[in-house]
DNA sequence: ATAGATATGTCAATATAACTGACCTAAAGT
DNA sequence: ACTTTAGGTCAGTTATATTGACATATCTAT
């Protein structure tokens, strides 16, 4: 490994640590929101990833999540119970399941959004357009690493 | 809120995203080496705060994890019954325990350290200096938002 | 056509990590 | 002396994940 001064093991132990914060915060914004539909950070995961990515399949939405099918049906029968998102089977393979959010799951979303969307827009408002691009950038980076 | 082209919220929905995703590999890959503890993301989490902040006492941990004591309880019997730990009543302050890793407990941390930084130590090296001090910096406001 | 692979769903048992609520001790602070 | 704070613990519950087995429908390839 390099020797750079920015990526000391201090740096990147504070990096791990910055990044599990920013994670727990981001995510527990609209806890409030979630309980009031009985509904729990798994839920909101996989709200947020459908809104996301309308029409994906059961698989799209395993591979986003690393969960077990088992564990995701669990939250997807709670979601179609509560009339939050519909099914549709896929018009070229039949077998595939596509998920959408409904009328009610949008409006649910939107609510949830409005609250975890604060933290984010007020971080960056007063950042420049190209720290914001290079923030995403190495977001992706980590990602895809 | 300001209507800047890179703060709409598709940006800001997908920055959501990326925040999970980036929390969801960063932490999941030494997740081999904990099970060789016995150990899961709860211990790990831990081990990682009191290594960044040795001498912390319990309640600033309880801060930084944003759990119960219920739950951190747990936590620390195991990683004090496996002598990854150890607790030293305050000086000042004899009600307080301060929570330090004992040699076990560093070796532990760094085999997971090792793991854990090549996903950010690769997604980093080929920025500049200045990417990486923005991209910090809008993790810290995300948290102190 | 049929054999194998794939997408999804489900049952059951278990593990992990969190929660609430109640109660306790010891040590500070006032 | 009284109250507050730091920490520990018991008990019960909930949320979210796991493993493993098995079922059905549909697609793909020979």
């Amino acid at each position: 490994m390099k020797n750079l001064l920015y990526l000391k093991d201090d740096q990147i132990k504070e990096f791990i640590e910055q990044i599990f914060y920013v994670y727990r915060d981001t995510y527990s914004d609209p806890r409030k929101i979630l309980k009031k539909y009985s509904f729990g950070a798994a839920h909101h995961r996989a709200i947020h990833l459908i809104e996301r990515h309308e029409g994906l399949t059961v698989s799209d939405l395993l591979s986003k999540l690393k969960i077990t099918k088992q564990s995701l049906n669990r939250v997807l029968r709670d979601l179609i119970k509560n009339k939050t998102i519909l099914l549709k089977k896929g018009e070229i393979d039949s077998r595939q399941r596509k998920i959408f959010l409904n009328e009610k799951g949008k409006k649910i979303f939107e609510e949830i959004f409005i609250e975890q969307k604060k933290r984010i827009y007020n971080a960056l408002k007063n950042s420049d357009s190209d720290s914001v691009i290079k923030f995403k950038s190495i977001l992706n980076k980590i990602i895809n690493e």
